[in-house]
DNA sequence: ACACTTTCAAGTGGATACACTTTGCGATAC
DNA sequence: GTATCGCAAAGTGTATCCACTTGAAAGTGT
């Protein structure tokens, strides 16, 4: 019945055609440049990447291209793809982007959130506020932004969510330095808490001035973060190569 | 000495390789999704396309791959590339994001533009107000945006400027049906004369609430908008094919 | 020893080849 | 007459091939 059923591939093999590989090479190699597994500035090597991947240059140029109109590549011509390099203006500009889609998101849950909306946020900080203490500062960044992500859901407004996975991914690494480094790791919880209760009371206002308020306080000086960040780069515990 | 002479191509030929071929595609096809000549939920025909611009499928795959990271297509695995339907979701989202960000940029602009930005703004608006009269709402549209890309520029945020450029490039049919349709064509200029007055005065919240109401105006009722576009592309006067 | 060319390996960009999937159409069975 | 199967054309997804560019190292002349 199933013609594909020589691709069961047990031992080496041409290794099954036809499958996702497209989607894989993408998901890989995004979470590649976004870990900075490619050092800032760096070359990309497509012919290594397809080496290590197992597979040919193509679907590896092709989710290259997509990762440079997702800003986390640039292409000169003849000359390849490079990371990124971390831009201390770019970051800044991110980090003040993000606050006014926040700010936003905010805003519109205010309006337009249902009540299911609102009780499924609550839980979600509950949870995390249980668990939290045993979280390292990967997982702490990553429920942060799924919080965030929720009022965007709840905003109705699919391109801010859209856009602020984007910026969230390519800032992620920092924050994560940031926590570390100082670790004020308890008074999101408690701020997000303060935001999801004037949510709850359609407080709009008094919602928006306290989004605004968290997330400028986040901003601290990138400049300081961004030379950690590039300690963590070169001499990360992963530096596999 | 020259090594490849024979490309200087007069008739035919193999035409000169190693051009900027890939950059010239990109945007073509960009421009072409823009403008709709895909039509919205259409499949895009990689063979067809490439013969058309008369290069091979690889250049055409890799444009189509950064179109999709900038939301203008879809991909569906074993399909291909679909131009993204015209979502009226999808369009209000894009309307109050951009209002998001304008409101920022002024915001910004007010506390970081120099006075020769402010001039050169000024000398802008000027101009568009004595051309005005003769311009058709493609052009208005794209003076329009010219302007707020200047207040973006000025407002020190690198990636609110390459944001707010990409929406604008994805809204910009449906803004010029818009003002094709109904032509209230002599507001905008007015106003942007009070925003660029109250910025000059340095008036942050009086820039901003000014800029908030320009905008939201222009929203006006998407879902009649998109039906006339809708129209338009199907009926449209250049419709080629 | 120093500058200038030559050569060459590595690598990108584009074209082509090929395997697989999808889909429309026609033939066949009922 | 209708439904189903199967086949073939069209088209996508990946691999491979080839031309050209770049950069660096070796060689040459002064």
């Amino acid at each position: 019945m199933d013609k594909r059923a020589d691709n069961s591939n047990p031992g080496e093999g041409p290794r099954s055609r036809t499958a996702d590989t497209g989607l894989r090479v993408y998901d890989i190699l995004r979470q590649q440049a976004i870990e900075y597994g490619f050092r800032p500035g760096e070359r990309v090597n497509e012919v290594k990447l397809a080496a290590e991947l197992e597979v040919s240059r193509t679907p590896v140029r092709a989710a290259l291209n997509r990762l440079v109109s997702e800003g986390l590549l640039t292409l000169v011509p003849n000359k390849g793809f490079y990371r990124q390099p971390i831009d201390i203006d770019a970051i800044r500009s991110l980090f003040e982007l993000r606050g006014a889609i926040e700010t936003m998101s905010v805003r519109l849950f205010c309006e337009r959130a249902t009540e299911s909306d609102i009780e499924a946020l609550q839980r979600q900080w509950r949870d995390f506020l249980e668990k939290r203490p045993e979280l390292a500062a990967r997982q702490i960044v990553e429920h942060d932004e799924e919080f965030h992500e929720a009022i965007a859901r709840g905003s109705r407004n699919s391109e801010a969510l859209r856009l602020l996975r984007d910026i969230n991914s390519r800032i992620r690494f920092l924050r994560v330095v940031a926590l570390e480094r100082d670790n004020c790791k308890t008074v999101t919880s408690v701020e997000h808490g303060q935001i999801l209760a004037e949510m709850q009371k359609r407080n709009t206002e008094a919602a928006v001035s306290l989004m605004s308020r968290h997330i400028s306080l986040m901003l601290g000086d990138v400049t300081e973060i961004a030379r950690e960040a590039v300690v963590r780069i070169y001499l990360g515990e992963d530096a596999i190569a």
